[in-house]
DNA sequence: AATGAATGAGTATTCATTCAT
DNA sequence: CATGAATGAATACTCATTCAT
């Protein structure tokens, strides 16, 4: 009965805003934005309509807020300064991006979904875009460090192949034999390293 | 004073439908099926709204409409029949792959988005999964007569491939380069013709 | 081929115009006013939507051309003149009365819904209301001559019950016992006569 | 700042309830249920629209959660278990009859028009069906008992001549003498009390 | 006289958002 | 911090009516 400490307070809030994210992320990811309802949101989270408000301004902020943490993740792999980073071979990166496929499916789902849709790519264009003129900037160089004759057509290459693994993974679940694609993969782009 | 001949209404019909279909096709293509109305698709069409429940039951039956067709331009490159096809080589199939979604980016995109969405994944799923199922298998004995290793792996990376370009083109439009990566994987992929 | 004449002309307006009022008819007392759509009439009717808007105004118009009709057949029971009537008995009144709901039942049906709903109710008001006061008094007048007690009580329950026969006989149809009703009834008041 | 208990929320419930049942069953009653759109519903009952769809989950839905009213309404002058009943002399049960119509003119002018539709008849036709039908045995067993002639023939004209009181009362409102047709009609049953 | 494509106002229903408690 | 009743704008769909032929 004692009231609780501003800590208490924060810790209860930051894990409020948690659950309405995955619950938001989840359904997103499943039915897609504009097929996901605010009540069915509130209600997979367990709380009321009313609280997801105390917490996002609206829907679109909700997804937004998701789409920011996935940009975050993204960039754990190939930062800013990728270029600085210690181990850059291309197996390694391979290997993480795998492991970010596999270990958010959802959200790589989501984004996939979304950055097929007009509007909601024009209001983030200028946040993906750079990013990923800049991953296959990125990816260029380390090929062309590599002595590999037309970088360009190459890392276009590699990158839609990664893509289109992640897209086959997302639609095909469990069935996809992702773990042997990778090791497969890794082997063909040894060479590069 | 006379009514039309049936020919001439019919014609009318088949004119409208069109119409219709082609507006319908490029928002649901654009902003995705939850996001566009029923208004916005006969304004595009430039009819009246209510013209669109002459021609369809449903906007639900207007996208099964839609899909259906899509379906049908992708079985003329990889038909029931394809082990009977007169030039099964990857070379041509790839090209006939590049040829459809410079043609048709439209219903690719569609496709892809609505994969996505668990709803009408599940209300397809009967007819697209098997397709899937029956193309990689296609693409697996067409690599094995050519005595490559481990082919399923081989057709997975290359339908994975082929879906990425599928998809970066679809995301960056004119911006890709979709006729130099046309050639250059044809060259890739020559030695297993 | 050659033209028809003017009388051949207007008979097959007649005949049309007799086809179309038959399946409103049908329709509005089957399923009612507000859910019977012109399209269902002018397809029952085995014509165009647009003919019906040759003959008729309106579907309201419609409507009200067969609530006269209705009223004109109930004319002939109970004229305006009734107290010059020759045979004024109530055995024969009521036999006409069953003789009218059993050739007609839809007629009975639809005036029978309809004067249920207010909007025309009040649109008929003025036609049906005084009918029915005049119905009444001619039915009190002749009790009175047969030296009834309480004659307008008796009138009044004389008339309930007729509709109330009409209500069930509209409600179950054929399983309803309509002759050994008329038989039943008529035996009844053999003492008015 | 604290919500309200559950209680609070269940009275408020309870109470938007109850008015929009009683808007809707007012205007179901005097202009059909087709002719009711929800919007003047909801005006009626001084609500938003789309609170409607907060307690119902259809306008179909509310008309049947007002039949269901209507129907254990009926239930408590002729119960299932009638036979056991205490009082089920005619003259009581007629004098319930009146009562049931005059406080509740509404249900029953409902009642009436919605039978006359095929379509909400079909759907409610095994609810109501049933009854008549007990209801029609159980007076029959009471003239039977009574030494009755005719007991069937006898019992349809009772229940025709309520049947017809109920129309023409509904149809005329506060000019139709509904006491002293009660009075009349309890005097002349009595010989078969 | 007859047709049916086209229109647009109206209807049921959904859902993001507000707000009193 | 939390609730859920209430709102209103938007959406899918229907249907009486018009009109060119």
């Amino acid at each position: 009965m004692t009231p609780r400490t501003e800590e208490q307070y924060e810790a209860i809030r930051q894990q409020s805003r948690e659950t309405i994210l995955k619950a938001a992320l989840e359904l997103f990811a499943l039915n897609g934005f504009h097929n996901t309802s605010v009540s069915k949101i509130s209600e997979r989270a367990g709380f009321s309509k009313g609280l997801i408000y105390n917490y996002f301004e609206s829907k679109e902020q909700l997804l937004q807020t998701i789409l920011e943490k996935a940009i975050q993740i993204g960039e754990k792999i190939m930062p800013e300064d990728f270029s600085q980073k210690e181990d850059r071979s291309l197996t390694k990166t391979i290997h993480e991006i795998f492991n970010l496929i596999k270990v958010n499916p959802h959200y790589w789902k989501l984004i996939l979904a979304l950055s097929l849709h007009e509007d909601i790519k024009h209001r983030f264009h200028h946040i993906i875009r750079p990013r990923q003129e800049r991953n296959l900037n990125n990816l260029i160089e380390l090929l062309k460090e590599k002595g590999v004759q037309q970088a360009r057509l190459e890392a276009l290459t590699i990158s839609a192949l990664l893509d289109g693994v992640l897209l086959q993974f997302i639609y095909m679940g469990d069935q996809y034999p992702i773990d042997e694609m990778e090791d497969f993969l890794i082997g063909k782009f040894k060479k590069f390293n």
